[in-house]
DNA sequence: CGGCAATTTGACCGGTCTCAAAGTGTGTGG
DNA sequence: CCACACACTTTGAGACCGGTCAAATTGCCG
């Protein structure tokens, strides 16, 4: 999921208000709700996830700065995921309708939207293609280096990072126990693969990591 | 997915070039190829799947008269999926170049092209958080519901119906074996909920299946 | 009708889950 | 600033679902 462009947020200005920042676990939207607006992330970071009765959920995806939230509900008006704060946040809105306006005098703004969604749509493909056909360990392998990499395009260490998930969190998004998944990191340390202290990570052998990944 | 509706179509005459059926197993288009055109099925029926190196392979999708194909790669230009056809099928064809001029001319056009990657976005989602949080019972289950309402949508039986795939590709799609599949398919036999004789499936207790499916 | 692919069935194995309990952080209120 | 409570994380033991390998059976197309 690529950033807002900072010039498409230029070209926006006067339709896009600051919001107050979040805290950790406070919602931005709920399934089933309608959706007004669209949300792009300004500083910290925030999870979508679906729930089916029963009280199972998973966390579909993540988001960081730049990303947009809501984009599953953008034509229907209704939201069909949840999206809660991971930590404390700041987000900027855009409502639907201007964003519906402005569409239409600006044919590349709709182009990003629908390139996002685009973005979206491949991501949630590819993750469902990992949950079928991957182990866990291959699955946690390519976690790590997706996070790794999607902070390196927002110019952060791409080596050393603070997780951005809780363990129950990232478990959850990969389909495994927690108890798999702490077996798992365990074991990545036990073979000098990463280090690890509580949230904070580092990747000591990417290589190593991406060949277990599997691809 | 819901189907193209059929006056959009009609405002699309002269743009939509029907293209001849091609058989099962032919090729729409492959991982990596560019994208030129978006092609809406006609009649027949088509799966999308994605592959990694070293011969995994998931089917993410299948498609009846009405879907449209290609939306993934509708805004990079590249596909990231490759498309195939499970029986003889015919699709229309609406060339990239056509439905950008379009496009900025018709809003409801752009409106229902991304309404339907919406859909696309939450069906994926909607796979990957069964696949992490279901059994194979319960993913079979819901899956011959599944088919049963999308052909139901379409006019066809929701009772009895042919499988529009084979076992193999069944079993893949929902992230399990043949061997799985096959002693799942007995097992439902066994239990009174389904008659099966090769494809033609009959759903004889849609409620006990809807019920296993869990949700 | 022959041959090959698709499907079914069986036996066994292994990765994950489940249940249980012990540690470790972390935030809040005194 | 400390202490307590509670959530998060780790570790262990055992069970089970689903995968793997192998072989028999069925079905389909030339």
């Amino acid at each position: 999921m690529a950033a807002f462009p900072a010039d498409d947020l230029e070209s926006l200005k006067g339709h896009v208000r600051a919001l107050r920042p979040v805290r950790r676990g406070d919602t931005f939207y709920r399934a089933g709700e309608a959706a007004s607006r669209l949300l792009i992330v300004h500083a910290g970071s925030a999870r979508i996830s679906l729930s089916r009765q029963g009280g199972r959920e998973m966390i579909c995806d993540y988001y960081l700065p730049g990303d947009t939230l809501g984009l599953e509900a953008l034509h229907t008006g209704t939201h069909t995921a949840t999206c809660v704060a991971l930590e404390t946040t700041q987000v900027c809105e855009l409502s639907r309708n201007s964003l519906m306006r402005l569409a239409g005098r600006h044919p590349d703004l709709r182009e990003r939207i629908c390139l996002q969604m685009n973005r979206a749509l491949v991501r949630s493909q590819h993750h469902q293609l990992d949950i079928a056909t991957k182990s866990s360990e291959q699955r946690l392998a390519g976690f790590l280096i997706d996070v790794s990499m999607r902070l390196g395009e927002r110019g952060y260490s791409t080596h050393s990072y603070r997780l951005p998930l809780t363990r129950l969190e990232i478990a959850n998004h990969l389909g495994m126990r927690t108890e798999t998944l702490s077996r798992l990191l365990a074991d990545f340390r036990r073979r000098g693969l990463i280090t690890l202290a509580g949230r904070e990570i580092d990747l000591l052998q990417r290589e190593g990591l991406s060949r277990l990944a599997g691809d």
